[in-house]
DNA sequence: CTTGAAAGCCTTTTT
DNA sequence: GGCTTTCAAG
C-alpha cells in the first residue's frame, strides 16, 4: 500500500522547537510525560529527542526502542531520525509497533507463534465449536452468536493479564462465595437467573478460556493480544533474560501513549528498571481506543509506576484557527480531569490542567499585522438527513468556487461517527457531481464484489442456485429477464432447477456452458483459492476496479494465513461465509484522487484538512448509544482504578473525546452538523454535546449557527456531470415492475414482510428465487408436523406412542437438511425436550380439537387471504380457542394482543367455519407457555384496515425497497439493491443496462 | 417528577 | 426485535 506521511507532522520538520517542546527534546534521564495536545508537534518531540540522544552520545542506536501503534507511525519516525541525524549510522534504532516488538522478543527467545487475527480466530473457534462443550452460551437458532460475547471477554482479560489461571482462580472465590456474583447475560436477563446459573456460566467461561489457549497453544497460535501477554510473562519470569532485554532498552519512548493499555504499561515498567529512561507522548484527551483494550487511565498508570515522573505540556497548535481551538476546548472540557484525584493525595509531581490550545497561526498573523478574523465553527441543525447532506454539498460546492481562495475537492473531509450515516450523503454528492472517496467501505458490499464471489461459488458449485441467479445476470449473457422470470414463475418453487430452467432459454444455454468451463478449470486438484478466483475474474471477464483488487488481496493474504489447511477454493468460501458472520469486512484502501474524503472519525485520527464537516453531531448517533457486554468484566480482576466509574460513563467520555479528535482535525473551517432536535420554541437544541456547549457563554463568540437548507446548486451544472452510482444488473432486474398483481393468496406474513419491506414482498411470489431456508424454518416445520400428528390422533381416537412421535420428529428434522452438524444436533436435542415437556403438560388436559392445521380463505376488501390454523379447539357450542405454536423466543402477551397473524385467525373462525374465537392463543414451546389473547370487532375491523391498505399498495405496484437492521434476516440479501453500497463510478462504461 | 410514545441504533478498528 | 434516549404531557 502506499503510504502518505502524516500531513499533520510533517510542515514541523524544519520549525524550531519552542521552549517547552526543546525541554522534552533536551530530556535525558528518568520519566517523562508529554502530554501532547492535538496538533502540537509530538512527533517532531519523539524524533528530535531520539536524534539528541544519539548525537550527543547518550546512547547507542541500539539502546534505544521506540514504540508506536501503527506500522507507518513507526516507518515515518525512522525516516525522521534519519533525517535529523543525517550521515550518522543509526543501525539498532529500534523504531516498531508494541505489538511488532513484543513479538520480535518471542522469536528471539523461541517462543514465536502464528498470528490470529480477532475474526481468524472466531472463525477458527466457530468450526470447532463443538469441542468448546458449550452449554450457556449457545444458541441453536445462531450457534456464532455468544462467541462473539465470549471473544470480547477473553480479549478484555488479556489487556488486563488475566489468563485462564486467573480467571479460574477467581470462580473459584466466587464457588465459596467470597465475592459476589458478576453479570453473565444482559442486564434485563440476568435478574431472571439463579445463582446457580450464574455461576455455572462462569465455570463455562473458566472452561472456554483455558480450552480456547490450549488450543491455540497445540496449534502453536496466537493473537495479537497473546504477543504482548506471553512477552511480559516471559520478562517477568525470567530474570536474566530481562537483564539482558534491558540492556537493548535503556531508553525507551512510546508515542500516542494514550492508546496504551494495562499490560503494556506493566511491560514498560519491567524493562525500565531501576533507571526508568521512559519517555511517554501522548494526549489523554484524545485516548478512543478503550474499546480495544486501551487503558482510560493510561497516565495514571504511569504516573503511579514512575513517581518520578516530570511532565512537560505542549500547548501551542500549529494546525487549526483559534475558533477552532476554542470551541473543541468546550466540547472536551465537559469531561472530567484527565488524572485521576487520587494522585494527588500521594504526593505525585504531577500536576495538569486541562487548558485551550493556542493557535500559533492566529497568533502569527497577528504579528504580521492581519486583522482578518478567523472564520467562526458554524453549526449547522436540520430536521431531516436529506437536507443535511443537501445542505452540506452546496456548502462544499460554493467554498471550491469561492474566487478568492480556491480548493480542490480533496481539502474538504466529511466525519462521521458510523459509517451508515454517509449512505445520504453519497446519494447526494453523486446527484451533484461531486466526486468523493469512502475511507474503510466494505467491497463485500458492492455489486462488483458480490459478483466476484457469486462467479467463484458457481465455478465450485454450479449448482448454487441464488449465485447462478447472479451470474446469470452478468451483461455479458445478455439474457432477458422477462422471459427469465415468467420461466421461473411457471414451475414450483420446491420443484424449480435454475439450471433447468436456464436451459430452456435462447442464451441461458450459454450460461451454463461458461460455468461448466470454469467449473472444470477450478475443480482440478490443488487448484488453490487465489488461483481459482483470478481464473474467474479472467473467464468471466470482470472488471479489476479497485474494488475487486481488494477483494484478490484479500484471497491472497487469506492464502498464506494459520488456520488455512487445504487453501482450496471451497474452504475459502466457508471461510468467506463464517467471516461475514464474524463481522468482518475488507475495507476499500484510501484513493489518492481528487475527492471529497469521507471517513469516519475514528479513521480521520492524526490527519487534518482545511475543510472539516462533522455529519450527525447529535446523540444518538454522535454521541453513539451505550451497549453493554454480555459479560461483564468483574471488578476483581481489574487492575486499573477505574472500577469506580461506570462502564456508560467512560463510554459517554470516550466518545467526548472521539468528537474533539474530529473537530481538531480542521484547519480554517469547521462545520458541524446536527439533528435541530425537538423543542416547544422555534429554537434548535441538538442533544448531548452540542447542547451543553451551546449554552455556555464563554464559547459564544467562536461559532455561529443556522438551519441547513435543501438548496439546489444550478450554477455549476454542465461542468459537473452527474455521477453514475454503480449498479448491478441483477439489482435492475429485481426493481423491474411487478409482472402480476399479487393480492389473492396473502398471508398474514406475506403481509407484515409486505409493511417490513415491499420490495421482499414481490420478491418472495415473483422469481421463485432460490434462497436458504434457515434451520430455524426447518425445525419449526418438524416441531409442527409432530404436533400436528398427535392431536390428530386424539381426535381420531388412535393410539400413538411417545417413542413414535419422538422418532417422526427426528427423522422430520433429519430429512429437513440442516447443513450445519452441531446446529442440527442442537435442534435435535432441543426438539426432544421441549416435545417431552410439551407431552407430559398435554396428557393433564384433553381439550375437544376440532381442526390440525385447518386452512381458509377469506376475502378481505379487494384481498384474498389464505391461511392455516394450527390448532382449533372446541370451547361451547358457538365457540372456539386458536393455538398456534411458536418455536422461536417465546412471545409475550404484547406480541399476542397485537398479533396479525391472531386477529386473522378471528375473523377466519368466524367466516370459514361460524365460530366465535373466545381465546386466541400463543402457544410457547420454548418455555411450554401459553398466552391467551381476545379480539374484539373493532380490532378486528382494524386488521381488515391494515390488510386493506397492504392491498392497495399491492394493487399500485409500489414496492420500495426499505432497508433497515431486517434486512440482516432477509433471504435475497446479497442481491437487493438497497443493500448494495455506492460507490462513485469513474466513467464507466455504459455496459449493465437491462434490455 | 413520572410515564409513555417515538426515534434511532445494533459501532469504532493500528496490531 | 430489543434497548436506550429524548421529549412533552400529566
Amino acid at each position: 500500500m502506499t503510504y502518505q506521511l502524516n500531513s499533520a507532522a510533517s510542515p514541523a520538520i524544519n520549525i524550531v522547537p519552542d521552549e517547552r517542546q526543546q525541554q522534552a527534546i533536551g530530556h535525558v534521564h528518568g520519566p517523562m510525560l508529554v502530554i501532547a495536545g492535538a496538533g502540537t508537534g509530538k512527533t517532531t518531540v519523539l524524533t528530535q529527542r531520539v536524534a539528541n540522544l544519539i548525537r550527543e552520545g547518550y546512547a547507542r542506536p541500539d539502546e534505544i526502542v521506540a514504540l508506536t501503534y501503527t506500522e507507518n507511525s513507526a516507518a515515518e519516525m525512522l525516516a525522521r531520525v534519519r533525517g535529523e541525524l543525517k550521515g550518522t549510522a543509526i543501525d539498532g534504532l529500534q523504531a516498531s509497533t508494541f505489538h511488532a516488538w513484543c513479538n520480535g522478543l518471542l522469536q528471539r527467545r523461541g517462543a514465536g507463534f502464528s498470528v490470529l487475527d480477532d475474526k481468524d480466530l472466531w472463525v477458527f473457534l466457530r468450526r470447532r465449536i463443538r469441542d468448546l462443550r458449550l452449554k450457556h452460551f449457545v444458541r441453536a437458532a445462531n450457534v456464532g452468536q455468544f462467541l462473539d460475547s465470549l471473544l470480547e471477554f477473553m480479549r478484555r482479560c488479556q489487556d488486563e493479564l488475566v489468563g485462564p489461571a486467573e480467571y479460574a482462580r477467581y470462580v473459584e472465590r466466587l464457588e465459596r462465595g467470597e465475592v459476589p456474583l458478576p453479570r453473565v447475560a444482559r442486564s434485563k436477563k440476568q435478574t431472571e437467573l439463579e445463582d446457580e446459573e450464574i455461576l455455572e456460566r462462569c465455570q463455562e467461561i473458566a472452561r472456554v478460556f483455558s480450552t480456547v489457549e490450549n488450543m491455540l497453544l497445540a496449534k502453536n497460535l496466537g493473537t495479537f493480544g497473546h504477543m504482548i501477554t506471553r512477552a511480559y510473562r516471559l520478562l517477568k519470569d525470567d530474570p536474566t533474560l530481562l537483564e539482558e532485554e534491558r540492556a537493548r532498552t535503556r531508553f525507551l519512548l512510546v508515542d500516542e501513549f494514550q492508546d496504551a493499555n494495562c499490560a503494556q504499561v506493566e511491560i514498560l515498567s519491567l524493562l525500565a528498571g531501576a533507571a526508568a529512561n521512559v519517555f511517554a507522548v501522548g494526549d489523554p484527551d484524545q485516548a478512543i481506543y478503550q474499546f480495544r483494550g486501551a487503558s482510560s487511565e493510561a497516565f495514571t498508570l504511569f504516573a503511579r509506576k514512575f513517581p518520578a515522573t516530570r511532565v512537560v505540556v505542549l500547548g501551542k497548535n500549529r494546525r487549526s484557527l483559534s475558533p477552532i481551538l476554542g470551541c473543541a476546548f468546550g466540547i472536551v472540557n465537559e469531561n472530567p480531569p484527565v488524572f485521576s484525584p487520587t494522585l494527588a493525595h500521594q504526593g505525585n509531581s504531577i500536576s495538569y490542567q486541562r487548558t485551550p490550545l493556542e493557535s500559533l497561526r492566529d497568533e502569527e498573523a497577528k504579528q504580521k499585522g492581519e486583522t482578518a478574523a478567523a472564520p467562526k465553527v458554524e453549526i449547522v441543525t436540520w430536521g431531516e438527513k436529506e437536507v443535511e447532506a443537501a445542505d452540506l454539498a452546496h456548502r462544499i460546492q460554493k467554498k471550491r468556487k469561492n474566487r478568492d481562495q480556491p480548493c480542490k475537492w480533496s481539502d474538504f473531509a466529511v466525519l462521521y461517527r458510523l459509517h451508515n450515516h454517509r449512505d445520504e450523503l453519497v446519494h447526494e454528492f453523486a446527484e451533484r457531481g461531486i466526486p468523493f472517496s469512502i475511507e474503510g467501505l466494505d467491497v463485500l458490499d458492492t455489486s462488483e464484489v458480490r459478483d466476484v464471489v457469486a462467479c467463484l461459488a458457481v465455478a465450485v458449485s454450479p449448482d448454487d442456485a441464488t449465485s447462478l441467479f447472479r451470474v446469470a445476470a452478468l451483461p455479458q449473457f445478455a439474457l432477458n429477464p422477462v422471459e427469465l422470470r415468467a420461466a421461473m414463475r411457471a414451475v414450483r418453487r420446491q420443484e424449480l432447477d435454475l439450471r433447468n430452467v436456464l436451459g430452456t432459454l435462447p442464451k441461458g444455454a450459454a450460461v451454463l456452458e461458461s460455468v461448466e468451463k470454469v467449473h472444470r478449470e477450478v475443480r482440478k486438484d490443488g487448484v488453490r483459492a487465489d488461483h481459482a478466483v483470478n481464473v474467474v475474474v479472467r473467464h468471466f471477464d470482470l472488471q479489476r476496479s479497485a474494488l475487486v483488487l481488494a477483494f484478490l488481496k484479500f484471497v491472497k493474504d487469506w492464502q498464506s494465513k494459520a488456520i488455512v489447511e487445504t487453501g482450496s477454493p471451497s474452504e475459502f468460501l466457508e471461510y468467506l461465509d463464517y467471516f461475514v458472520q464474524a463481522g468482518g469486512t475488507i475495507a476499500l484502501p484510501r484513493s489518492t484522487e481528487d475527492a471529497v474524503q469521507l471517513l469516519t472519525a475514528h479513521a480521520a485520527k492524526g490527519l487534518e484538512y482545511q475543510h472539516v464537516a462533522i455529519i450527525r453531531g447529535s446523540s444518538v448517533s454522535f454521541p453513539s448509544s451505550y451497549h453493554e457486554p454480555l459479560i461483564a468484566f468483574p471488578a476483581e480482576l481489574r487492575t486499573s482504578g477505574t472500577a469506580s466509574t461506570d462502564d456508560k460513563v467512560l463510554h459517554e467520555q470516550e466518545e467526548r473525546r472521539l468528537f474533539y479528535v474530529a473537530m481538531t482535525r480542521a484547519r480554517d473551517t469547521l462545520a458541524i452538523y446536527a439533528n435541530q432536535g425537538k423543542s416547544t420554541k422555534n429554537e434548535p437544541r441538538p442533544t448531548k454535546f452540542l447542547r451543553e456547549f451551546m449554552v455556555s457563554p464563554p464559547y459564544r463568540k467562536f461559532w455561529s449557527t443556522h438551519p441547513a437548507a435543501a438548496v439546489q446548486e444550478e450554477l455549476f451544472a454542465g461542468e459537473e456531470q452527474r455521477i453514475a452510482l454503480e449498479q448491478s444488473n441483477v439489482a435492475a432486474w429485481l426493481l423491474m415492475p411487478a409482472s402480476a398483481d399479487f393480492v389473492s393468496g396473502l398471508s398474514a406474513s406475506a403481509i407484515e414482510i409486505y409493511e417490513e419491506c415491499p420490495l421482499r414482498f414481490k420478491l418472495e411470489r415473483e422469481w421463485n428465487l432460490p434462497r436458504d431456508v434457515s434451520a430455524s424454518l426447518h425445525y419449526g416445520a418438524a416441531m409442527h408436523s409432530v404436533l400436528r400428528t398427535f392431536y390428530d390422533a386424539r381426535r381420531y381416537q388412535r393410539e400413538i406412542g411417545g417413542d413414535d412421535l419422538l422418532e417422526q420428529f427426528r427423522s422430520a428434522l433429519a430429512a429437513a437438511g440442516v447443513a450445519d452438524r452441531y446446529q442440527y444436533e442442537l435442534y435435535l436435542r432441543q426438539g426432544i425436550e421441549q416435545l417431552r415437556q410439551f407431552f407430559e403438560a398435554a396428557r393433564a388436559s384433553a381439550p375437544e380439537v376440532i381442526e390440525t392445521e385447518g386452512r381458509f380463505e377469506l376475502q378481505v376488501g379487494s384481498a384474498k387471504l389464505s391461511g392455516r390454523v394450527d390448532r382449533m379447539d372446541c370451547t361451547g357450542p358457538d365457540t372456539v380457542a386458536i393455538v398456534d405454536y411458536k418455536t422461536g423466543k417465546p412471545k409475550s402477551q404484547e406480541d399476542a394482543d397485537k398479533s396479525l397473524q391472531l386477529s386473522l385467525y378471528a375473523l377466519a373462525a368466524r367466516e370459514r367455519w361460524g365460530k366465535h374465537a373466545d381465546r386466541l392463543i400463543f402457544h410457547n414451546l420454548e418455555n411450554n407457555t401459553a398466552i391467551s389473547t381476545t379480539r374484539t370487532d373493532s380490532e378486528l375491523e382494524a386488521a381488515k384496515l391494515r390488510v386493506q391498505e397492504v392491498a392497495e399498495g399491492i394493487a399500485r405496484g409500489e414496492f420500495p425497497p426499505n432497508p433497515k437492521y431486517h434486512c440482516v434476516f432477509c433471504p435475497y440479501r446479497n442481491l437487493c439493491p438497497a443493500t448494495e453500497k455506492a460507490v462513485a463510478a469513474p466513467r464507466k462504461k455504459s455496459a449493465s443496462r437491462v434490455h
